[in-house]
DNA sequence: ATGACCCGCGCAGCGGGA
């Protein structure tokens, strides 16, 4: 089972990228963030003609989760269950959960936190809040579980390069480090850090002042593990090959195989 | 060489990304 999440930034200039990819990687499943577009202008058919099958949660211009593939699965949520009643905003298409191959696979862009002032702040905090809630009852009920995507969280300072962020940007701010640390501590593994324990390890560089060639990468997209997955993790890598081809996304794609 | 990102939207330049 091999599964990967990326955040291609525009699916609609990304069809090459993704397309050769897919024909490169073969994952089972492919999450997908950053779509840009709503669900009736993704290119789906691209896809079809490799094997995958498409669910897409869209919205107009920002946002957008989808998910590519190849193995049999239904969907189970298209947004993130009890963010409206914790005050968030459901409308914003940032979560896509299905199941498939005996696991429920959460696929997830999580709200920057820069923009808006403290209220978009605020907003962020929620959505994680929302997230651990989710997470926490699936476990709960020892549901085989990944949380995938992009957090739009550096959990640790071995996770962006110094000087990248400002240190209060809302990447790493404490109580966005705090959300990450709930998540783990409900019993969910990094599956990147379990196999990579310590070092830099980045999967996003910005488009400026040559990041990338610089090596000056974040760590914000992550697959997470409930326990018995976690056991059968066998791989997790970050394709930079990925972000170094012609017009890249900023991020990499992010895969882990699972025995 | 005195500036150096990339999207969508929509036709100028701005908001958002991270």
């Amino acid at each position: 089972m091999k599964l990967a999440t990326w955040n291609v930034n525009s699916i609609r200039k990304r069809v090459a990228q993704v397309r050769a990819w897919l024909a490169r990687e073969a994952p089972d499943v492919l999450l997908l963030q950053e779509l840009k577009c709503e669900a009736r202008d993704f290119p789906e058919l691209d896809f079809a003609a490799l094997g995958y099958r498409a669910e897409i949660v869209g919205q107009k211009a920002y946002n957008g989760v989808a998910v590519l593939a190849r193995i049999p699965f239904e969907v189970r949520e298209r947004e993130l269950p009890g963010l409206a009643s914790a005050g968030g905003d459901p409308l914003e298409a940032r979560y896509l959960e299905i199941a498939a191959a005996g696991m429920v696979i959460g696929g997830l862009y999580a709200p920057n936190g820069n923009s808006g002032g403290v209220e978009g702040y605020r907003r962020k905090l929620r959505w994680l809040d929302a997230l651990i809630a989710h997470g926490r009852a699936l476990l709960a009920a020892d549901t085989p579980l990944i949380l995938a995507g992009d957090f739009n969280i550096c959990p640790d300072d071995d996770d962006l390069a110094p000087g990248a962020l400002a240190p209060d940007d809302a990447l790493v701010r404490p109580e966005s480090r705090a959300r990450f640390r709930s998540l783990l501590w409900l019993g969910m593994t990094d599956a990147l850090r379990a196999l990579t324990p310590e070092g830099p390890l980045y999967t996003f560089w910005d488009y400026q002042a040559g990041a990338f060639a610089a090596d000056r990468g974040l760590r914000i997209d992550h697959v997470l593990l409930s326990p018995t997955l976690a056991e059968r993790l066998a791989s997790a890598n970050v394709d930079r090959a990925a972000r170094a081809a012609e017009q890249p996304s900023d991020h990499a794609p992010v895969s882990v195989t699972l025995t």
